[in-house]
DNA sequence: GGGCGAACGGCAAACGTTTGCCCGAAATCG
DNA sequence: CGATTTCGGGCAAACGTTTGCCGTTCGCCC
């Protein structure tokens, strides 16, 4: 028979004091305001008896869970685990645990997520699964809950945010290709929904007028999603409408990789023919062949900040505080699957 | 001004009854002692406020939180996402959420967080970090909780189970090298306080006993950690007291991919000279070069099966069942890193 | 028409903490 | 030495549910 747990009713009672003094005693922020000696005999008891804080009980009077909530797409998808360690150092001193919730990059389930993790009680929310329009979390900030968004933002600037910087990682991919002789460069665009998709297209955009670039609508396709056949597919369509390209740049790394599949299926060879690059550095971009010139983010700061803000947050209280918008840098790393750019088949150059 | 979130009380009263009937109205499974239309009513009046369940409350009452707790080593470790997967698809239909706690390998941390879930309120544990000697999950066994090993188990046969059948995976791979002419073949085995290191490496030694191979205890290195860095060691230690060795059977994928880093800078090549395998088939060994040949473990199943026997114990009840033993099935996935074996240099062939 | 269940729903006691308030004693001060 | 503060700790009221136990009220049967 199990003894039963113990109790802080019982530990007071074996310490022979009051359950509040028992209470104090052992919470290290109200443990000064009971002498040095009962404090022992509190904790000596409690230490006998094997007491255990019930932390339900202590969040349903203090209506604080010391929980937060982690919204991630997938975490199979391997863009999210080292965000999701970030968070969790940052907040495990601090005695917070997160929850992860999963929403496929559904909308209608984001939802319910964390509608469920709400239901659950969280005392703040870290989204990885942000659409620039998302209702689940102008509906949850009605809520008061505390939330940041990670990777992704979402266009209400009155939601914190942390997310890397995309202009200048697009800035520098296609400075490097046009560096090795690439000028007609296609792009295969993110997601509208999804403020990297529009973020990294718009520096494509931006850079693209700056760099001597052939600029041209038909150089442009576009995901529905960040997976790998989507990347397939902006192969097919920019193959198709764009005969002298020789390079290829990916709103990240997943379509990338899709591209790389894409191309091999097609007997082009990459970087001979055309070069590649992705966006994120995921784990393992780095071991495959070839192995992917991409642009690195910090993922595991990425889930330190936002952690940061939400503690910060968290720690003003009730008080809204400002919502605060961290850009993270990022860096290119070169790899093989970029090179210079093949000179026209047959004919003389095109300048 | 936030309207203070409704209670069951408030629900309650605007509908005029009890809140004991209410909190049975809104709980199907009680809401058949509740005539349909006051049921409605009460329903209404839930909607009307937006009144949101409680659970902290609820569980303080019921001393069930509808929480697990899933113990890992680390979640950027490639293999254990899937297995979160699988456990959480399988729970949240019937509304359990899982906590995460990383141990990085560390039995002190592992029962550090251990005891933080129990803290938080679990109503059961799944553990992949689980060493042989578990003096973590020994205490927890004492406390009543219910907990099941995935992937790895531990010696005490009373905590249920889930793992792959490594004997016939080393089995599968050792006859598939034989098949390749192989007949010295090196094995990196896992770490010791491991049971998948303990079982493949026994696997290892009955295979090679049956299978005409060359056999000797020079031919097996012993890694003290899943990691590349041990990989490499071994292939080191391997190489330096056996010169004929065509083949190195790793016992994981992540020291696969260290040897195969070992064998690339000192030249040897793969599959040409010498042959790797690895064991669980994690995301992405499939995409490195060369692609590696393993042993394809059902990641995904595993959480799943473990999710349900949890299941299992938490409907019984307080009642403790027998303890389950779940072995899944593996299967070889041959890929580019093995290959025929190399006819020996300049002599003829030792047999 | 009396008796018997079943159906419906109210009552109140938990569940284990935290915390504002109060009181007595000791300490400090003028 | 009286008045005032400080200190240590007890008291009891929450926090929002769930649930065993009872009363009513009906419908039904003989």
């Amino acid at each position: 028979m199990t003894t039963k747990k113990a109790t802080l009713k019982d530990v007071a009672k074996r310490a022979g004091v009051h359950v509040s003094t028992a209470s104090r005693a052992l919470d290290p922020r109200t443990r000064h305001r009971i002498s040095a000696d009962v404090a022992a005999k509190i904790a000596k008891a409690a230490q006998q008896l094997g007491y255990r804080h019930n932390q339900m009980a202590a969040s349903l009077r203090t209506k604080k869970t010391n929980a937060i909530g982690i919204v991630i797409p997938d975490i199979t998808n391997m863009l999210f685990p080292p965000i999701i360690r970030g968070v969790d150092d940052r907040i495990a001193p601090h005695g917070y645990i997160s929850i992860i919730g999963h929403t496929e990059g559904d909308a209608e389930r984001e939802k319910r997520v964390i509608e469920t993790l709400q239901v659950r009680g969280i005392d703040g929310l870290i989204v990885a699964s942000a659409r620039l329009d998302d209702e689940a979390i102008t509906s949850a900030m009605k809520d008061d809950v505390f939330i940041v968004t990670v990777n992704r933002r979402v266009k209400d600037e009155g939601v914190s945010s942390v997310v890397s910087d995309e202009r200048s990682g697009v800035g520098a991919v296609l400075a490097h290709l046009v560096s090795l002789g690439h000028r007609h460069i296609g792009y295969a665009s993110g997601p509208a929904w999804s403020s990297t998709g529009e973020a990294r297209l718009s520096a494509y955009r931006y850079w693209a007028g700056t760099h001597g670039i052939v600029h041209s609508e038909s150089l442009i396709a576009r995901a529905t999603e960040y997976r790998e056949a989507e990347g397939a597919r902006c192969v097919d369509v920019l193959l198709a409408s764009n005969p002298k390209l020789t390079a290829i740049v990916c709103a990240n790394d997943l379509l990338a990789i899709g591209a790389l599949a894409a191309l091999k299926k097609r007997g082009i060879s990459c970087p001979g023919d055309i070069s590649v690059t992705g966006f994120n550095d995921i784990p393992f971009v780095d071991r495959i062949t070839p192995s992917l010139t991409t642009v690195r983010i910090e993922h595991y700061q990425c889930g330190s900040a936002a952690a940061g803000i939400l503690l910060e947050d968290l720690q003003a209280g009730p008080v809204r505080r400002e919502p605060r918008h961290i850009v993270l840098p990022v860096s290119l790393v070169v790899r093989e699957s970029t090179g210079p750019a093949p000179k026209p088949p047959r004919r003389k150059g095109s300048r």
